[in-house]
This record gives structure tokens, C-alpha cells and sequence, in this order.
DNA sequence: GCGTGATGTTGAA
DNA sequence: TCAACCTCACGCC
């Protein structure tokens, strides 16, 4: 689940269960006890997210969230269920509760330590004031694989495997092109649609990247659900046809990630 | 029941 | 480059 989309989805949906109001926090498993005792009953103002990192305000104290590859939410209506042995945090008043298991991260920082976070983390597309423009002084100068960058949140903030993989595939991109060699137009276009992908991707909580001209429907095919929830052109399709010109999508592993791309459709 | 892999990151070698 | 960390769902006995 965890991109970018996924922690502004998270953001604003604890701002709207839980935003100024009391609330009570536990830590079931225990691995949290001390943090949530100390915020537990206070009023917890704004929920924000910058990339993948999630962070919940009560006056200075912030608690800072990461995901991590496995890391999920479960949200609720109404009185909670009886705690599992692996929700590090629960938060809960009457109405809502939210359960968080398996994060990377769950800590409790100030916000000089959050603001240390923000610094090291580079633009945002899902932050309306930041500004691609730094993000492509790195891509510009950098020798490095433009699909390696994608991921590098210190370049950009917020996208991750599937993201990188369906923005090189719609824009026709090699994955392997040197960030230099790119245009600053093909790098605009890009940033505008990571913007717009994972705007819909906050909105319906899921990654959708396939085009209404290429849904099976459009192309005569079956109609289909990739095993993730969501439509996409070439992400965990190795070995599969590509949506548009039927070739073999490829997969191959860079930087301990599994890449993909439709070599027929990206070129270099 | 066991093994595998996954939308991520860090820190050591 | 690799291991470590965290959890769960799935395929295959």
C-alpha cells in the first residue's frame, strides 16, 4: 500500500476522525508504550504528510510515522475492536479509532527533528508549494539512472516502485536513461503527472495509471484487476503483453528493487 | 504448516 | 551490495 498517496490519504483522514479533539492513545503491542502515554488524552492538532512520512501534532510533540514496506492502517467507526497483539499504536475516541501495525517508524520527535525530516526530504508532488524545479537540479546534473532517482526521496518525495515505474512507462521513457540526458521538459511532464496520478491516488486510495483509451474495455479485452487493486500498464506484469503495443513487459532487479518496463514502448 | 514476497529505509561491509 | 527490521497474505504441501 505505502507510496506518497497513501500517507496524504492517511493525513487527512486522521485530520477528519480525530483532528482537535481529545484523544486517547495506546500501544498494545508495547513497542510504543512511552509515546502514547505521553499524548495519550491530549488534543491532537493536525495530521500532515510529507512523502511517505506521516506526522501527528500535539503542541511541539509530534509523533513521526513511517510504513515501510509493511506497515497499515486500519481505520474504524464506532468502539473499538479488542487490540491484536500487533497494533503499535492505536489511537480512539467515541466515534473513530485507528489501528497502526508493523511501521518502520513510530516515534515521538519535536518538531525541530521534524523539521530536520522535512529538510532532508526533496519536493513533494502531492504538496501544493513545492517546486519540481528542485527536484530537477539533481535529475539535471546526476548520472544516475533516471528510475533510481525517482525512488531517491531525496530528489523527490513520495513516489515509489509502482509510481516510478507507471510515470517512465506513460511518458516513454527508458528506466535506464542517465538523469542528465533528460529534457527539463520530459522531467516537468513527469512531475505533473506524478501530481495528478497521485492526487487520484489520495482520492480513491488505490494506484490507477492506465489511460481510458487503453482500459481493456477500449482495447477489446477482458476486463481484469491487477493483483494490487489497481490498473496499471506494467508494474508486477513481467512476461505479460503490454497494454499498447503487445510486447513483453520486462522486469529486472536495480537497486534491490524489482523494475518494469515495456521495452517496446520506452525507449532510449 | 512452511516458504515466499511485497507499494521501504537504514546502516554496515 | 547486503542484511536487518517490521507484518500479512498467498501458494503449496
Amino acid at each position: 500500500m505505502p507510496e506518497g498517496h497513501t500517507i496524504h490519504r492517511l493525513a487527512a483522514d486522521h485530520n477528519h476522525a480525530f483532528a482537535g479533539r481529545a484523544v486517547r492513545a495506546t500501544s498494545p503491542q508495547g513497542k510504543f508504550s512511552d509515546g502514547a502515554a505521553l499524548v495519550d488524552g491530549r488534543v491532537l492538532e493536525t495530521a500532515e504528510a510529507h512523502g511517505k512520512h506521516l506526522f501527528l501534532g500535539f503542541g511541539d510533540d509530534w509523533v513521526h510515522i513511517h510504513l515501510g514496506l509493511f506497515g497499515k492502517y486500519a481505520f474504524g467507526a464506532g468502539p473499538v475492536p479488542p487490540p491484536t497483539e500487533t497494533v503499535r499504536l492505536r489511537l480512539a475516541n467515541p466515534d473513530s479509532y485507528a489501528d497502526l501495525r508493523g511501521p518502520t517508524t513510530c516515534a515521538l520527535i519535536t518538531g525541530a527533528e521534524k523539521q530536520a525530516i522535512h529538510d532532508r526530504l526533496g519536493p513533494d508532488p502531492l504538496r501544493p508549494g513545492d517546486d519540481p524545479g528542485k527536484a530537477w537540479q539533481r535529475v539535471s546534473r546526476s548520472r544516475t539512472s533516471v528510475a533510481a532517482l525517482l525512488m531517491d526521496q531525496k530528489v523527490v518525495a513520495g513516489v515509489g516502485n509502482v509510481y516510478r515505474a507507471e510515470v517512465l512507462f506513460r511518458h516513454g521513457i527508458d528506466p535506464y536513461r542517465p538523469g542528465r540526458d533528460l529534457t527539463r521538459s520530459e522531467w516537468d511532464g513527469m512531475w505533473a503527472d506524478l501530481a495528478a496520478l497521485m492526487r487520484e491516488g489520495v482520492r480513491n486510495n488505490r494506484i490507477d495509471t492506465v489511460r481510458p483509451e487503453h482500459t481493456p474495455e477500449a482495447m477489446g479485452r477482458p476486463p481484469r484487476v491487477d493483483d494490487h487493486g489497481g490498473e496499471v500498464y506494467v508494474y508486477r506484469r513481467a512476461a505479460m503483453p503490454c497494454h499498447v503495443c503487445g510486447g513483453e513487459i520486462r522486469t529486472a532487479g536495480l537497486a534491490a528493487r524489482n523494475l518494469f518496463w515495456c521495452p517496446g514502448c520506452q525507449q532510449r
